[in-house]
DNA sequence: GCTATAATTCGCCACATGACGAATCAAAAC
DNA sequence: GTTTTGATTCGTCATGTGGCGAATTATAGC
């Protein structure tokens, strides 16, 4: 983004942010990110959602810049941005981390990752194309 | 809000905060609010949306506690909410002034409200009727 | 009391959004 | 090269959201 137009945009982008936040499917996985990398099919597994479902909620907080997404293989693997590309949205994810740490669907969801997490990813990908 | 249920609709509380701040009208009018207090019809004239509108916006700002009212008379005036009340939302209202206070659109709307300030609230609603 | 008036609520419409399954894509595995 | 497979895109549908004007509410002024 150049500088010039750094300003004209900003709500626009502002906008995205807040949209991509505005969503609790989308919270709950950025809250399950904070914990570290995860694929598609395990997040597809504690959200308990169509693929294709996730994968739309995901290329939303992507194009937010909420989260960063790399590719190993047919793996596609999910985390929150680090380092100067994740500073812009870092206090909102924390403002987030912080009123939702104690939240009861919030904590159920890292349980269940937890356990997802000692599952084969392979397995769970065969298992949600069965349905 | 209780202590035992605080944990439980903290999701909720969360999510309202997050749509509330999840369109363009009710970010404008929130960077506005940073000026000081309004009341609605000089809200009305810088957004130029219809009154009903306008009214709409702030209830759900004032629902997910991003503004504060008090009635005087027969005016409503709206402002960002001040000490512990508004400590939750603090950190949003913040990173939100901070990315947005150069953008283009955002100068235009406080130039427009200076303006808007100088004229008296009883013409605008006067001329705001005759739409 | 009656009228005027600032604001809100209501009813309606157009459009946006989230969900799914089917189809598609792209990298591995054979 | 063909098949398998993790992920994404597409088409469709139900629901949610933002906009307006009309009706309503509540207060001030006569």
């Amino acid at each position: 983004m150049t500088n010039q137009n750094k300003e004209s945009c900003a709500v626009r982008a502002t906008l995205r942010v807040t949209k991509a936040l505005a969503d609790l499917q989308r919270v709950r996985i950025l809250m399950m990110l904070k914990r570290g990398e995860l694929c598609v099919c395990q997040i597809v597994e504690v959200l308990a959602l169509a693929p294709s479902t996730v994968s739309k909620h995901l290329s939303i907080l992507s194009a937010a810049g909420l989260v960063d997404m790399r590719k190993n293989g047919r793996w596609a693997r999910y985390r929150l941005p680090e380092g100067m590309a994740g500073a812009f949205i870092r206090p909102l994810l924390s403002w987030l981390g912080n009123t939702l740490k104690n939240d009861a669907d919030i904590v159920r969801d890292v349980r269940n990752l937890k356990r997802v997490l000692n599952c084969d990813p392979g397995s769970l990908c065969r298992r949600q194309r069965k349905r």
